[in-house]
DNA sequence: CTGTGAAGTGACAAATCTGTTATCCGGCTT
DNA sequence: AAGCCGGATAACAGATTTGTCACTTCACAG
């Protein structure tokens, strides 16, 4: 059965929504503060998280942060007042399942929960998350980088070289190498792609983090 | 420890090959014919299958279809003369993984195979394809669509779309929730997107693999 | 210090992707 | 039969992505 994670400071609603998810076969955990939440949901694995961004403690943006952080594959879908629609396209860049707004039609918001729960159930059998040493990890589905609780976007071609140097973290690969497996490319010498590529993703990354190594190829540092 | 398929009809080069593997310290089995190849790829898991086009009964793109119809993980590296060399956009396009020019250099040869072996193997714990029912795939890294044989390349949007109305392949789904999840678009009605994007999908498959729902949305076809 | 070749960078053009709009089609209702 | 409505489709424009090229910067050898 999903388990459902709510953090919701206003006491009325918490036991509203607690109340529905319950009604709807859900497990429920509620939480009336940031930090009690952001604990709940790192000590045990749930399959969403309701979060309110209006919290006295912790913002719920910060709740979101540190517990994307540490659990990149973690859904949260934000409850949050129209006052603060604002905010929308921010969170869901840091990595938000879903927005609903405040006040809501409690249908609305359990077809919402249905819809998040279901998907990742579905997707979960197929882990999204590449694990790749410290804090990085490659989210297939969005095609981007978390590294260090900073989610980058990354475009296709960015993506695979990033793919294929973390899974190599450490060696060299060299300009041969890179242009067979992330561009498909056998022969052709005499294209500086790779090169600007490399640039690319320096320019999105701390640029220290990508190595060059002189007559060679380059080398993602090790951690 | 990794497994290699080697299929090959002329003696010398298999026998060379086999030993060339063998001495780099992987399993080797190897094939004479087509037949001979695919009975043997279909009967166990290798993890790299070194594919003659040129064979003396069935053509390699013959087996090549019919294996990655069967298991469309595998691993396959394609070896050709050099003047079939205009095949080789054609095989990559099937879903082989490298394609490496007769005759070739041992050194050169042997990297590609570790390359590819090596790609598996990190990918592999994480598995990047989504089975879905009948002869559907979904993979991720390329994002494609393998559906009985056939590999057809879509886009970022396209995939997505494709990925959920698999999820919930014989249900319906409505324009709305499609707009949620796809697009992430919680509100706005007055938009055909959804529309657009079902025809784009229907002219790269079977075009009545997505079935209209009249007055509701879409679904996918159950098999 | 200087010359040479390797690597980095900015600008650009082509290709692709995305979403909108306008128009067309086909079935249903009246 | 005419009108209407939901859906299909073609064309388009803006955005993004991709790879190339020319030029700059840098590291190392002499």
């Amino acid at each position: 059965m999903a388990h459902i994670l709510v953090v919701e400071d206003e006491p009325t609603l918490r036991i509203l929504m607690t109340r529905m998810f319950r009604d709807a076969g859900y497990q429920v955990t509620a939480a009336a503060t940031g930090a009690a939440g952001l604990q709940a949901a790192l000590g045990a694995q749930h399959d969403l998280v309701v979060l309110d961004l209006m919290l006295p403690d912790l913002s719920g943006e910060e709740v979101l942060r540190v517990l994307l952080a540490a659990r990149p594959d973690a859904r949260v879908l934000i409850l949050s007042s129209v006052a603060e629609v604002g905010r929308r396209v921010a969170v869901l860049d840091r990595g938000a399942a879903d927005f609903v707004a405040k006040p809501f039609v409690n249908g609305d918001l359990m077809a919402r929960v249905r819809l998040r729960i279901r998907d990742q159930g579905s997707f979960a059998t197929n882990p999204t998350h590449t694990e790749v040493g410290d804090g990085a990890h490659l989210d297939l589905h969005r095609r981007d980088l978390v590294i260090n609780g900073q989610r980058v976007q990354l475009s296709h071609r960015e993506f695979t070289l990033m793919a294929h140097l973390l899974h190599r973290r450490g060696e060299v690969c060299t300009r041969q190498e890179l242009l067979a497996d992330v561009w498909g490319i056998a022969f052709d010498p005499g294209t500086n792609v790779v090169d600007v590529y490399v640039g690319r993703l320096r320019a999105k990354l701390a640029s220290d983090t990508i190595e060059t190594v002189r007559n060679v190829g380059y080398r993602l540092l090790a951690s």
